[in-house]
DNA sequence: GTCTATAAATAGATAGAC
DNA sequence: GTCTATCTATTTATAGAC
């Protein structure tokens, strides 16, 4: 019992060190450009041994996917009907901002998946995110129909969150090469809060 | 004479034909995870007579990124510091529209190279590009401080006028997702537009 | 200029010893 | 659970006939 416990920590273990290294390596070759003997180096185990604890290339991919779309629709789930809508959708803004602070390498295996033709995440993406968007549209029309925000068109609204945010995790190299030492995320979100304040005000 | 004009003719055709056929497949799956094969058969050539064109893959896909680069600036170099401050800012972002919507393949190379950390555009992002950010940044500084324009950050508004134009490009396949029916660009214009006008509004 | 054949290296995955 | 060795397929690139 004790060493069956011992084994699945380690099993644990080791998942997590190749999930780590896959998501470095993955998120920046896409899955195609990727191979196992990089994810294998990176985890510091021999690549038969990435294949004991995965069955193939595809799985691991698909193990950090499917974990990524619930994470990353968490702060548009979070959107409250019942909240004042302008500080709903700057929260929303600034999460997402954060998210690309803190995950840029997660943003990037998503952009690199999207980018490819979204083959392994396509049916999510018509699926579970249209529903989420479509509902929280919604939420933004009735607010604006109030008049409680400008009249804005909600799915572009929500799109251009998206890609602002991400853009400073996508593209960071190009931001840090136009800003120089200047860090990327730096003036980002005065940046954002001052657009966006002003695109809802009425 | 007539002769080498002929040949020539071919070359250039052939030429013309396997970089167009690169630029279809580099686009969706970024340098690492094309192959020549995927080239030489989208382009109907066999692999060797792709080879008698260029002399490697490394060189077919650098001198796509060669052209690529100023073309994509042009739109920016257009700014004029004599014209109409929102009307050149807006202007500059239609024309990235249209951009994104006439070429959403060479957007999507792009932002292939880059999200991969930018290996064979690096300088470029760090001479070419800095260099006409920092004079157009100054432009728009020099607006503001006029009183032409609301005060926002120049860099930062160039960041998001390149983020949300080329978002409808290179995540195509999730907005049309989200859009349904919907083309991907069909209300982008006038959010856009609606958009900018706001934010720069004194 | 274009093809078939093939070299040389790399990639995903498996076998089997320990 | 981890390793070495290896299989099979793929990939970049070259050789050489036509």
């Amino acid at each position: 019992m004790t060493q069956a416990r011992a084994e699945t920590r380690i099993q644990r273990k080791n998942k997590e060190l190749i999930l780590e290294a896959a998501l470095e390596v993955f998120s920046t070759y896409g899955f195609r450009g990727s191979t196992l003997d990089q994810i294998a180096a990176q985890a510091g185990l021999s690549k038969p041994n990435l294949l004991y604890y995965f069955p193939s290339k595809e799985a691991v991919h698909k193990e950090l996917l499917d974990g990524l779309l619930d994470t990353w629709l968490d702060p548009l789930r979070a959107i409250d009907p019942e909240g004042d809508p302008t500080q709903e959708i700057l929260g929303y803004m600034q999460r997402k901002l954060e998210m690309s602070r803190a995950y840029p390498r997660e943003s990037r295996l998503f952009a690199n998946e999207i980018l490819q033709g979204a083959p392994r995440i396509l049916d999510a993406l018509k699926g579970e995110l249209k529903d989420l968007v479509d509902a929280k549209s919604q939420v933004i029309k009735s607010w604006a129909d109030r008049g409680l925000i400008a009249d804005v068109h909600p799915q572009h609204l929500l799109f251009s969150i998206w890609s602002l945010t991400q853009h400073y995790a996508d593209f960071e190299v190009q931001v840090e090469a136009v800003l120089g030492d200047e860090g990327p995320f730096d003036h980002a979100q005065e940046f954002l809060d001052h657009l966006y304040t002003r695109l809802l005000k009425r």
